[in-house]
DNA sequence: AACATCACTTGCAATTCACAAGTAAAAATG
DNA sequence: CATTTTTACTTGTGAATTGCAAGTGATGTT
Protein backbone atom coordinates (compact mmCIF):
# COMPACT_ATOMS: atom_id res chain seq x y z
CA UNK A 1 0.00 0.00 0.00
CA UNK A 2 1.20 3.63 -0.72
CA UNK A 3 1.27 5.68 2.08
CA UNK A 4 1.36 9.21 0.50
CA UNK A 5 -1.23 9.73 3.03
CA UNK A 6 -1.64 13.48 4.26
CA UNK A 7 -3.99 14.74 6.61
CA UNK A 8 -6.91 16.17 4.94
CA UNK A 9 -8.20 17.85 8.38
CA UNK A 10 -7.45 17.99 11.81
CA UNK A 11 -11.02 16.86 12.49
CA UNK A 12 -11.17 13.92 14.78
CA UNK A 13 -13.80 12.19 12.27
CA UNK A 14 -11.92 12.65 9.42
CA UNK A 15 -8.69 11.42 11.53
CA UNK A 16 -10.99 8.22 12.45
CA UNK A 17 -11.66 7.75 8.78
CA UNK A 18 -8.28 8.04 7.81
CA UNK A 19 -7.59 5.41 10.31
CA UNK A 20 -9.94 3.12 9.66
CA UNK A 21 -12.73 4.24 7.39
CA UNK A 22 -11.70 1.60 4.89
CA UNK A 23 -14.46 -0.40 3.60
CA UNK A 24 -12.71 -3.31 5.70
CA UNK A 25 -10.44 -2.42 8.41
CA UNK A 26 -13.54 -2.42 10.94
CA UNK A 27 -14.54 -6.07 9.86
CA UNK A 28 -11.32 -7.14 11.01
CA UNK A 29 -11.80 -5.40 13.91
CA UNK A 30 -15.07 -7.12 14.51
CA UNK A 31 -14.08 -10.74 13.95
CA UNK A 32 -11.44 -10.15 16.71
CA UNK A 33 -13.57 -8.83 19.35
CA UNK A 34 -17.15 -10.68 18.32
CA UNK A 35 -15.94 -14.07 16.48
CA UNK A 36 -12.17 -14.45 18.30
CA UNK A 37 -10.21 -14.84 15.43
CA UNK A 38 -7.15 -14.17 15.37
CA UNK A 39 -4.94 -15.23 12.28
CA UNK A 40 -4.90 -14.11 8.61
CA UNK A 41 -6.67 -17.35 7.45
CA UNK A 42 -9.29 -17.16 10.21
CA UNK A 43 -10.07 -13.42 8.85
CA UNK A 44 -10.12 -14.37 4.98
CA UNK A 45 -12.46 -17.27 5.82
CA UNK A 46 -15.39 -14.69 6.82
CA UNK A 47 -18.57 -14.59 4.75
CA UNK A 48 -18.10 -11.25 3.20
CA UNK A 49 -14.91 -13.06 1.55
CA UNK A 50 -12.46 -10.14 1.11
CA UNK A 51 -9.65 -10.17 -1.29
CA UNK A 52 -6.31 -11.92 -0.04
CA UNK A 53 -4.00 -9.14 -1.37
CA UNK A 54 -7.14 -6.79 0.20
CA UNK A 55 -6.58 -8.19 3.90
CA UNK A 56 -2.83 -8.28 3.79
CA UNK A 57 -2.77 -4.47 2.97
CA UNK A 58 -5.40 -3.58 5.74
CA UNK A 59 -3.74 -5.86 8.55
CA UNK A 60 -0.21 -4.32 7.64
CA UNK A 61 -1.88 -0.55 7.98
CA UNK A 62 -3.43 -1.35 11.29
CA UNK A 63 -0.35 -2.72 12.21
CA UNK A 64 1.31 0.83 11.33
CA UNK A 65 -1.42 2.74 12.61
CA UNK A 66 -0.93 0.53 16.59
CA UNK A 67 -4.44 -0.94 16.52
CA UNK A 68 -2.85 -4.78 15.84
CA UNK A 69 0.13 -5.97 17.16
CA UNK A 70 1.46 -9.49 14.76
CA UNK A 71 2.95 -12.23 17.02
CA UNK A 72 4.22 -15.58 16.02
CA UNK A 73 1.52 -18.34 17.04
CA UNK A 74 3.15 -20.13 19.95
CA UNK A 75 1.48 -23.49 18.36
CA UNK A 76 1.83 -23.01 14.96
CA UNK A 77 5.26 -21.84 13.81
CA UNK A 78 4.10 -20.70 10.78
CA UNK A 79 1.16 -18.81 11.75
CA UNK A 80 0.84 -15.28 13.09
CA UNK A 81 -1.52 -14.01 15.54
CA UNK A 82 -3.26 -10.41 15.31
CA UNK A 83 -3.95 -9.04 18.52
CA UNK A 84 -4.92 -5.80 19.59
CA UNK A 85 -3.63 -2.99 21.41
CA UNK A 86 -5.36 -0.19 23.69
CA UNK A 87 -5.77 1.79 20.64
CA UNK A 88 -7.80 -1.02 19.40
CA UNK A 89 -9.71 -2.23 22.11
CA UNK A 90 -10.65 1.32 22.54
CA UNK A 91 -12.54 0.71 19.47
CA UNK A 92 -15.11 -1.54 21.18
CA UNK A 93 -17.36 1.45 21.86
CA UNK A 94 -17.28 2.45 17.89
CA UNK A 95 -18.29 -0.98 16.78
CA UNK A 96 -21.35 -0.96 19.26
CA UNK A 97 -22.81 1.86 18.14
CA UNK A 98 -22.50 1.08 14.87
CA UNK A 99 -24.56 -2.26 15.74
CA UNK A 100 -26.54 -0.53 17.88
CA UNK A 101 -27.40 1.52 14.74
CA UNK A 102 -27.95 -1.61 12.48
CA UNK A 103 -30.04 -3.44 14.73
CA UNK A 104 -32.41 -0.67 14.72
CA UNK A 105 -32.81 -0.05 11.07
CA UNK A 106 -31.89 -2.98 9.32
CA UNK A 107 -35.55 -4.85 9.09
CA UNK A 108 -33.09 -8.24 8.27
CA UNK A 109 -30.63 -7.37 10.68
CA UNK A 110 -28.86 -10.68 12.13
CA UNK A 111 -27.71 -8.83 15.32
CA UNK A 112 -29.52 -10.96 18.44
CA UNK A 113 -32.23 -8.59 20.39
CA UNK A 114 -30.91 -10.30 23.72
CA UNK A 115 -27.62 -8.69 23.08
CA UNK A 116 -28.80 -5.75 21.26
CA UNK A 117 -31.13 -4.94 24.23
CA UNK A 118 -28.17 -5.87 26.97
CA UNK A 119 -25.99 -3.20 25.35
CA UNK A 120 -28.65 -0.95 25.57
CA UNK A 121 -29.59 -1.43 29.15
CA UNK A 122 -26.22 -1.24 30.65
CA UNK A 123 -23.89 0.02 28.15
CA UNK A 124 -20.72 0.82 30.28
CA UNK A 125 -20.45 -2.26 32.09
CA UNK A 126 -20.45 -4.20 29.27
CA UNK A 127 -18.16 -2.32 27.11
CA UNK A 128 -16.12 -3.14 30.14
CA UNK A 129 -16.88 -6.78 30.21
CA UNK A 130 -16.30 -6.72 26.36
CA UNK A 131 -13.03 -5.27 26.75
CA UNK A 132 -11.79 -7.28 29.31
CA UNK A 133 -12.70 -10.05 27.71
CA UNK A 134 -11.03 -9.81 24.44
CA UNK A 135 -7.91 -8.65 26.36
CA UNK A 136 -7.72 -11.77 28.07
CA UNK A 137 -7.94 -13.80 24.85
CA UNK A 138 -11.64 -14.86 24.43
CA UNK A 139 -14.31 -13.03 22.28
CA UNK A 140 -17.75 -12.14 22.53
CA UNK A 141 -19.80 -14.92 20.71
CA UNK A 142 -17.20 -17.45 20.47
CA UNK A 143 -14.81 -19.49 22.08
CA UNK A 144 -15.05 -21.37 25.48
CA UNK A 145 -14.40 -17.75 27.54
CA UNK A 146 -16.71 -15.99 25.45
CA UNK A 147 -18.70 -13.35 26.90
CA UNK A 148 -22.27 -14.74 26.29
CA UNK A 149 -21.47 -17.93 27.86
CA UNK A 150 -20.62 -16.16 30.99
CA UNK A 151 -23.51 -14.27 31.15
CA UNK A 152 -26.16 -17.20 30.55
CA UNK B 1 -23.44 5.22 -8.66
CA UNK B 2 -24.19 1.79 -10.14
CA UNK B 3 -25.91 -0.26 -7.04
CA UNK B 4 -25.84 -3.86 -7.55
CA UNK B 5 -25.14 -3.73 -3.98
CA UNK B 6 -26.32 -7.52 -2.72
CA UNK B 7 -25.78 -7.67 0.87
CA UNK B 8 -22.29 -9.54 1.96
CA UNK B 9 -23.81 -10.87 5.38
CA UNK B 10 -26.73 -10.12 7.65
CA UNK B 11 -23.73 -8.69 10.26
CA UNK B 12 -24.64 -5.48 11.66
CA UNK B 13 -21.20 -4.07 11.45
CA UNK B 14 -21.31 -4.81 7.73
CA UNK B 15 -24.69 -3.19 7.55
CA UNK B 16 -23.28 -0.14 9.09
CA UNK B 17 -20.63 0.09 6.67
CA UNK B 18 -22.28 -0.78 3.41
CA UNK B 19 -24.55 1.91 4.59
CA UNK B 20 -22.18 4.50 5.84
CA UNK B 21 -18.90 2.89 5.57
CA UNK B 22 -17.42 4.73 2.37
CA UNK B 23 -14.38 7.52 3.14
CA UNK B 24 -16.84 10.37 2.86
CA UNK B 25 -20.32 9.76 4.10
CA UNK B 26 -19.74 10.90 7.86
CA UNK B 27 -18.23 13.56 6.97
CA UNK B 28 -21.21 15.16 5.28
CA UNK B 29 -23.17 14.04 8.53
CA UNK B 30 -20.24 15.35 10.39
CA UNK B 31 -20.64 18.62 8.45
CA UNK B 32 -24.32 18.83 9.33
CA UNK B 33 -23.99 18.17 13.21
CA UNK B 34 -21.39 19.94 13.96
CA UNK B 35 -21.39 22.94 11.61
CA UNK B 36 -24.72 23.24 10.56
CA UNK B 37 -24.16 23.21 6.37
CA UNK B 38 -27.02 22.45 4.85
CA UNK B 39 -26.48 22.66 0.71
CA UNK B 40 -24.33 21.08 -1.83
CA UNK B 41 -22.03 24.26 -1.83
CA UNK B 42 -21.74 24.04 1.65
CA UNK B 43 -20.76 20.12 1.68
CA UNK B 44 -17.96 21.15 -1.28
CA UNK B 45 -16.61 24.18 1.01
CA UNK B 46 -15.38 21.32 3.62
CA UNK B 47 -11.49 21.31 3.96
CA UNK B 48 -10.92 17.87 3.51
CA UNK B 49 -12.34 19.01 -0.43
CA UNK B 50 -14.14 16.38 -1.80
CA UNK B 51 -14.59 16.02 -5.58
CA UNK B 52 -18.13 17.61 -6.77
CA UNK B 53 -18.73 14.30 -8.08
CA UNK B 54 -18.87 12.11 -5.46
CA UNK B 55 -20.07 14.62 -3.39
CA UNK B 56 -22.96 14.30 -5.61
CA UNK B 57 -23.29 10.55 -5.64
CA UNK B 58 -22.67 10.55 -1.75
CA UNK B 59 -25.37 12.67 -0.87
CA UNK B 60 -27.80 10.70 -3.50
CA UNK B 61 -26.54 7.38 -1.68
CA UNK B 62 -27.54 8.32 1.70
CA UNK B 63 -30.86 10.24 0.18
CA UNK B 64 -31.74 6.85 -0.82
CA UNK B 65 -31.08 4.88 2.02
CA UNK B 66 -33.06 7.04 4.13
CA UNK B 67 -30.32 8.94 6.04
CA UNK B 68 -30.96 12.32 4.39
CA UNK B 69 -34.04 14.43 2.75
CA UNK B 70 -33.40 16.94 0.00
CA UNK B 71 -35.96 19.97 0.11
CA UNK B 72 -35.69 22.79 -1.83
CA UNK B 73 -34.37 26.02 -0.09
CA UNK B 74 -37.67 28.92 0.73
CA UNK B 75 -34.69 31.60 1.05
CA UNK B 76 -32.85 30.40 -2.28
CA UNK B 77 -35.20 29.02 -5.30
CA UNK B 78 -31.75 27.84 -7.02
CA UNK B 79 -30.42 25.70 -3.66
CA UNK B 80 -31.50 22.59 -1.95
CA UNK B 81 -31.44 21.46 1.55
CA UNK B 82 -30.34 17.88 3.07
CA UNK B 83 -31.29 17.41 6.39
CA UNK B 84 -31.01 14.56 8.40
CA UNK B 85 -33.87 11.84 9.04
CA UNK B 86 -34.16 10.16 11.91
CA UNK B 87 -32.47 7.31 10.70
CA UNK B 88 -29.67 9.70 10.27
CA UNK B 89 -29.79 11.46 13.53
CA UNK B 90 -29.40 7.92 15.36
CA UNK B 91 -26.07 8.09 13.61
CA UNK B 92 -24.57 10.87 15.99
CA UNK B 93 -23.45 8.11 18.50
CA UNK B 94 -21.30 6.45 15.84
CA UNK B 95 -20.12 10.23 15.42
CA UNK B 96 -19.40 10.85 19.07
CA UNK B 97 -17.62 7.78 19.87
CA UNK B 98 -15.58 8.38 16.56
CA UNK B 99 -14.39 11.87 18.21
CA UNK B 100 -13.92 10.49 21.57
CA UNK B 101 -11.44 7.95 20.16
CA UNK B 102 -9.55 10.50 18.02
CA UNK B 103 -9.20 12.94 20.64
CA UNK B 104 -7.94 10.17 23.02
CA UNK B 105 -5.31 8.61 20.16
CA UNK B 106 -4.69 11.59 17.50
CA UNK B 107 -1.93 13.83 18.94
CA UNK B 108 -2.41 16.41 16.79
CA UNK B 109 -6.69 16.12 17.36
CA UNK B 110 -8.38 19.36 16.32
CA UNK B 111 -11.08 18.09 18.62
CA UNK B 112 -11.43 20.86 21.36
CA UNK B 113 -10.36 19.28 25.04
CA UNK B 114 -13.75 20.55 26.91
CA UNK B 115 -16.32 19.00 24.31
CA UNK B 116 -14.56 16.11 24.70
CA UNK B 117 -14.61 15.96 28.36
CA UNK B 118 -18.61 17.63 28.80
CA UNK B 119 -19.35 14.06 26.30
CA UNK B 120 -17.17 11.67 28.37
CA UNK B 121 -18.67 13.31 31.79
CA UNK B 122 -22.64 12.78 30.50
CA UNK B 123 -22.83 11.08 27.49
CA UNK B 124 -26.44 10.42 27.40
CA UNK B 125 -27.74 14.26 28.02
CA UNK B 126 -25.52 15.64 25.64
CA UNK B 127 -26.14 13.56 22.72
CA UNK B 128 -30.22 13.92 23.67
CA UNK B 129 -29.11 18.22 23.68
CA UNK B 130 -27.37 17.19 20.34
CA UNK B 131 -30.14 15.27 18.33
CA UNK B 132 -32.62 18.46 19.48
CA UNK B 133 -30.27 20.91 18.08
CA UNK B 134 -29.53 19.72 14.82
CA UNK B 135 -33.53 18.83 14.39
CA UNK B 136 -34.34 22.27 15.14
CA UNK B 137 -31.92 23.27 12.30
CA UNK B 138 -28.95 24.25 14.63
CA UNK B 139 -25.59 22.85 15.04
CA UNK B 140 -22.91 21.78 17.98
CA UNK B 141 -20.66 24.13 17.03
CA UNK B 142 -21.59 27.02 14.15
CA UNK B 143 -24.64 29.37 14.86
CA UNK B 144 -26.28 31.21 16.98
CA UNK B 145 -28.59 28.45 18.07
CA UNK B 146 -25.46 26.43 18.32
CA UNK B 147 -25.33 23.95 20.97
CA UNK B 148 -21.88 25.25 22.77
CA UNK B 149 -23.56 28.91 22.82
CA UNK B 150 -26.61 27.53 24.90
CA UNK B 151 -23.96 25.72 27.14
CA UNK B 152 -21.77 28.78 28.09
C1' DA C 1 -29.50 42.35 -20.51
C1' DA C 2 -25.15 40.71 -18.49
C1' DC C 3 -22.93 38.29 -15.17
C1' DA C 4 -22.49 35.39 -11.07
C1' DT C 5 -24.01 31.39 -8.46
C1' DC C 6 -26.23 27.13 -7.87
C1' DA C 7 -26.47 21.97 -8.11
C1' DC C 8 -25.09 19.14 -10.63
C1' DT C 9 -22.98 16.00 -15.20
C1' DT C 10 -19.41 14.43 -18.32
C1' DG C 11 -14.87 12.77 -19.87
C1' DC C 12 -10.54 10.97 -18.84
C1' DA C 13 -6.47 9.63 -16.23
C1' DA C 14 -5.00 7.63 -11.95
C1' DT C 15 -5.81 4.82 -8.24
C1' DT C 16 -7.87 0.99 -5.86
C1' DC C 17 -10.04 -3.35 -5.86
C1' DA C 18 -11.45 -8.33 -6.99
C1' DC C 19 -10.14 -12.50 -8.68
C1' DA C 20 -6.87 -16.09 -10.04
C1' DA C 21 -2.57 -17.90 -9.71
C1' DG C 22 1.62 -18.35 -7.76
C1' DT C 23 5.60 -18.92 -3.69
C1' DA C 24 8.37 -20.17 0.35
C1' DA C 25 8.26 -22.02 4.92
C1' DA C 26 6.43 -25.01 8.30
C1' DA C 27 3.52 -28.96 9.62
C1' DA C 28 1.19 -33.22 9.04
C1' DT C 29 1.05 -37.71 6.83
C1' DG C 30 2.56 -42.17 5.01
C1' DC D 1 12.31 -39.23 5.13
C1' DA D 2 9.62 -37.94 1.08
C1' DT D 3 5.07 -36.18 -0.09
C1' DT D 4 1.26 -33.57 0.59
C1' DT D 5 -1.16 -29.95 3.02
C1' DT D 6 -1.50 -25.67 5.26
C1' DT D 7 -0.11 -20.99 6.12
C1' DA D 8 0.81 -16.25 5.10
C1' DC D 9 1.52 -13.94 1.94
C1' DT D 10 2.93 -11.65 -3.38
C1' DT D 11 2.12 -10.92 -8.21
C1' DG D 12 -0.38 -10.23 -12.18
C1' DT D 13 -4.66 -8.64 -14.83
C1' DG D 14 -9.03 -6.56 -15.72
C1' DA D 15 -12.83 -4.08 -13.64
C1' DA D 16 -14.63 -0.62 -10.70
C1' DT D 17 -14.02 3.61 -8.18
C1' DT D 18 -12.03 8.02 -7.52
C1' DG D 19 -9.85 12.68 -8.51
C1' DC D 20 -9.56 16.46 -11.43
C1' DA D 21 -10.95 19.73 -15.08
C1' DA D 22 -14.34 21.37 -17.70
C1' DG D 23 -18.81 21.91 -18.85
C1' DT D 24 -24.46 22.71 -18.37
C1' DG D 25 -28.90 24.70 -17.56
C1' DA D 26 -31.68 26.99 -14.05
C1' DT D 27 -32.00 30.80 -10.96
C1' DG D 28 -30.47 35.15 -8.74
C1' DT D 29 -28.26 39.78 -8.76
C1' DT D 30 -27.10 44.26 -10.76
Amino acid sequence: MKHTHQKRSACPINFALETFGDPWSLLIIRDIVYFGKKTYGEFLASEEGMATNILASRLAHLEQQGILVKKPSEKDKRKDEYVLTEKGLDLIPVLVEMANWSAEHDPHTGAPPAWIALMKADRENMIQRIRETVQSGGSVFVGEKSLLSQLV
